[in-house]
DNA sequence: CAGAGAACTCTGTAAGGCAGAGTGGAAGGA
DNA sequence: TCCTTCCACTCTGCCTTACAGAGTTCTCTG
């Protein structure tokens, strides 16, 4: 189980992914919140999540505010231990690099 | 200059600046040592070697040990400057996903 | 002469990333 | 009623890139 998770190093997936691990424990990330943190267009956002979700790394759910759709990402246990161990994976790789 | 340095994100890229990273000051460290190092086959080492000079982060240097030819490749001033610009960049995105 | 080793370069393939356009349903204004 | 807007996508098309593996050049070794 070393070695980088390629789905979630990706740069934009990996911001998704922090965002996220961030707000675990809450109702999850709205979307277009979570577009504004990360820097993504609409449409890249989507598919990045779709990636995630067909991961099993977010789970997404959509409900209605009012009439007003509205789509929550939140990070699975799953994902969650995912970027724990990516997160380790790189801070081995940084520690590494000051020796 | 925030953000993520695509250059130097890509993971078998990143594995080469750390390793580089942490022989700074030495005399650079052999292409087969380094292949070895990061797991990567000689040509896709060599492209990515390529890459990372084009851009002005790493120095090769080729020269002789008795008949055989050696190449060594070293971080450049640039190189280390651009790679701990991304650790930053690394662990303040870690760093946030803890909270 | 055959083979191996060094360090590439080249080729072909396959996979992605991205912006931007299109979609569809509902709300709200003129 | 018509038009626009918003939300959250999906689709399209373009373009870049990563990769393995084959070929290359040079030299020494058996």
């Amino acid at each position: 189980m070393d070695g980088p998770d390629e789905i979630i190093h990706q740069s934009l997936r990996l911001r998704i992914m922090a965002a996220l691990h961030a707000a675990r424990g809450g109702e999850g990330v709205e979307f277009n919140r979570l577009r504004a943190l990360v820097g993504a267009t609409d449409g890249n956002l989507g598919s990045h999540l779709t990636t995630l979700a067909g991961a099993g790394y977010v789970s997404l759910e959509k409900d209605f505010v009012g009439k007003k759709p509205r789509t929550r990402a939140s990070i699975s246990a799953d994902g969650a231990r995912a970027f724990r161990a990516h997160t380790d994976y790189l801070r081995g790789i940084l520690d590494s690099a000051e020796g």
